[in-house]
RNA sequence: GGCGGAGUAGCUCAGUUGGUUAGAGCACCGGCUUCAUAAGCCGGGUGUCACCGGUUCAAGUCCGGUCUCCGCUACCA
């Protein structure tokens, strides 16, 4: 055997080894006002504040500070609708956000809002420093204008006929059918889905930010600060900084939530101009409570300044804003933590599905430790989405939590109150030794956000650990009290290797940390406990600590997930229970007459050939018979859906009269109908027994 | 089409700078144990390391090519 560990032989580590003394300011993304968390955002909260208590438990002065983003044409809208002042709003959900972080035990050190006096006073000096380095210019852009909200509208909150293919009921940015991006005022017969009524174009001042005089700066930055995974340096040189770098539109005219531009009345600041600067605004108001001074965290060299945000809002934090940062003097990032999304069962989350599952549903259900400790499995410092699956999920918690690691406890626990723990370190074959070296190894995975790697590395400690218990065979020693000093040992063994594994897991598992701490009368406040054993002291009476999960409960929870959705009134008609989802996601376009539906030109026609274009992505080329020698070649985006030898020989629904279309592969002379949400879901119009080519839909 | 990532056991994944017979956990099979247990312990490998070629004494690892999947992005119905 090896050398047991004595308590004067363990030498000394000093708190948090090498990178003891460190300056951290810590952020996650600040949650929008509009909406309650779900399992998605808590990645990210959940990633930061392991990350958070990782760097504490080592000894490095680390704030964690946070905040709602409050501003914006959402919360405006939202606010209105509901007939109360956004004020009233944004309180009310930054108390439920709040309730929803604490659930899963997500410690800040400081939750603000971007709706604070200290905000408004950082943005106005954020504000002068770009207008004095000449970075605002102001020109006139045509937008489109709701007369009956009396506000312009966001491109989401226009719809109407796409310019370039004629689909109906389009988004104001881009359509969904052709994929087209357009300007709001492109739109054909724009539709304010505020009110309904036709908006007017009308001209308004909008401020910029010249962001390409930052070029040269953003560029160095992102290529040698060591910011950036180079994933991501690679993407922002690829799809950015290649090209002149496009003016950044920062105002708002009127109305609108938010800080009005001091040198420009009338105009206020767009939302993601103040958000970020929310995460300075929050420090700020934590350093007046703490008596600490704002420039200690944001402008020293000493201290570093993490962001950790989805993969999503990557460029506002590498472009826009280390752009203002480097304009105002305050420091730049240390490190941007990018993941990235997840997926629930290997889909999209969706509200339809239920795997869009609320924070407040999931406590319901289940164990805010097994959510933490499953997205720690999963992460990894790479930009990449995660999975959630069902099975997966109980199993690693069911075979990793509750019968590695508690159940080790659990096993010596009951006698161990009577024992106590022995006041020398008995012979344990070199576990704990070999548990204890093995610490900078996992400190090294923490810090480096690979927190797979390092949940790995601690289940390797806890198979270790079993099979002592099982070779000592405490339960018989219990039986002999002539035994009691073995049985002691024992205990002293198995309580000290799984108390490693609770000092390895508290950054994830703060509550079993804690519950280690009571029963060993010995809280857990460093990583450095893990280096020496617990001796000589009682054991507190044993407590469960954990329970298995059954995959019903998680199926109870997506269950209840998707009954959220609001059921709709059905009538005679109820014994059909068909989702709302597809008119939710499409809403029904404006009214029509007759006249205009004669436009359209509907016709039965055969499939005659249909062939694969190989060089495309979504296309089929058909050939299409509208009776007699009458033809017409047409790319349909149905390749996904169909094979073309399926589709040879049926009745199909064109559009006769659209006009030709020149594409890559040739000229489209009409469109096929169909419907679904696109991909393999596209679903071809049939024609009933009886129809034939050529005829006119009416 | 462009950029990025991935492809190793039924599943989730490790696999350092090339170096014995390719690993772990889960699942699975057999046995043991269960007056400690939430269970565990002992044993069992189930593989064309996506494919093809190359470099090398030696390739899961390096190089070239091909295929598939995912993400972003572009074009497009």
């Amino acid at each position: 055997m090896s050398n047991p560990i004595q308590p004067a032989e363990a030498s000394p580590v000093a708190a948090g080894s090498p990178s003891a003394g460190r300056r951290l300011l810590v952020t996650s993304a600040l949650p929008y006002a509009n909406g309650p968390i779900h399992i998605g955002h808590l990645v990210e909260y959940i990633q930061t504040d392991i990350w958070v208590r990782f760097q504490k438990l080592r000894g490095n002065r680390c704030v964690y500070v946070c905040a709602d983003d409050t501003h914006g044409t959402a919360i405006m809208i939202r606010a209105r609708n509901e007939g109360r002042s956004e004020e009233e709003l944004i309180t009310q959900m930054s108390g439920a956000h709040q309730a929803d972080f604490a659930g899963f035990e997500i410690e800040f050190d400081h939750y603000g809002s971007t709706h604070s006096e200290e905000n408004r006073q950082l943005c106005h000096e954020f504000w002068q420093s770009m207008r004095a380095a000449d970075l605002i210019s102001e020109r006139g852009i045509s937008q489109l204008f709701d007369p009956e909200a009396e506000t312009f509208l966001a491109d989401r909150f226009v719809r109407g006929t796409c310019p370039k293919c004629g689909s109906l009921n389009q988004p104001g940015d881009n359509c969904g059918v052709c994929g087209a991006t357009y300007s709001p005022i492109d739109l054909i017969d724009p539709k304010s889905t505020l009110s309904g009524s036709t908006p007017l174009v009308r001209e308004a001042t909008h401020l910029f930010v010249r962001l390409e005089r930052l070029h040269d700066f953003l560029s160095e930055w992102i290529e040698s600060s060591g910011a950036l995974q180079s994933e991501t340096a690679n993407y922002l040189k690829g799809h950015f900084l290649a090209n002149e770098l496009r003016d950044w539109d920062v105002s708002r005219p009127a109305p609108y939530f938010g800080f009005e531009i001091p040198d420009a009345p009338g105009h206020y600041w767009y939302v993601w101009f103040d958000a970020p600067i929310g995460y300075i605004a929050s420090t700020q108001q934590w350093c007046q409570r703490s008596g600490e001074r704002l420039d200690d965290w944001w402008r020293s060299a000493d201290c570093e300044v993490h962001h950790f945000i989805g993969k999503d809002i990557t460029y506002f934090h590498t472009l826009f804003w280390p752009g203002m940062l480097k304009t105002a003097g305050y420091s730049l990032p240390t490190k941007v933590h990018i993941h990235g999304f997840l997926n629930v069962g290997g889909e999209k989350m969706s509200k339809s599905t239920g795997t869009l599952v609320a924070a407040e549903t999931y406590l319901k259900f289940a164990d805010p430790s097994f959510l933490r400790y499953f997205y720690a499995t999963k992460l990894s410092s790479k930009v990449e989405d995660l999975d959630l699956g069902l099975e997966e999920f109980t199993d690693k918690i069911n075979s990793d939590l509750i019968g590695k690691v508690v159940n080790l406890a659990s096993r010596v626990g009951k006698f161990a109150s009577g024992t106590g723990l022995a006041t020398r370190y008995p012979d344990d074959g070199g576990l704990f030794a070999a548990a204890a070296a093995a610490g900078e190894e996992i400190a090294e995975a923490y810090e480096a956000c690979d927190f797979s790697r390092a949940m790995r590395r601690i289940m390797e400690l806890a198979d270790a650990a079993n099979p002592f218990v099982e070779h000592a065979r405490p339960w018989e020693m219990k039986k002999d009290p002539a035994r009691v000093d073995e049985l002691r040992d024992v205990c002293t063994v198995a309580l000290n290797l799984f108390r490693q594994l609770a000092i390895y897991l508290a950054p994830v598992l703060p509550k079993l940390a804690r519950q280690c701490g009571e029963l060993l009368g010995d809280p857990i406040v460093a990583w450095n406990q893990s280096q020496r054993p617990l001796l000589g002291s009682a054991v507190q009476p044993f407590r469960r600590m954990m329970d298995r999960i059954q995959i019903e409960d998680l199926q109870k929870m997506i269950e209840e997930s998707r009954s959220e959705e609001p059921a709709v009134a059905v009538g005679d008609a109820s014994r059909w229970t068909d989702s709302d989802q597809p008119l939710r996601d499409e809403p029904l376009a404006a009214e029509i007459g007759i006249d205009d539906f004669a436009k359209v030109d509907l016709r039965i026609a055969r499939v005659v050939a249909a062939e694969q274009v190989p060089e495309a992505n979504k296309l089929l080329k058909l050939t299409l018979s509208l009776g007699g020698d009458e033809r017409r070649q047409v790319f349909a985006g149905i390749k996904a859906a169909y094979q073309p030898e399926e589709l040879v020989g049926r009745l199909v629904v064109m559009v006769a009269n659209l006009a030709p279309r020149k594409m890559r592969f040739g000229l489209s002379e009409g469109m096929v109908t169909a419907a679904g949400p696109g991909g393999a879901e596209v679903f071809l119009l049939g024609v009933d027994e009886g129809g034939k080519p050529g005829q006119r839909v009416h």
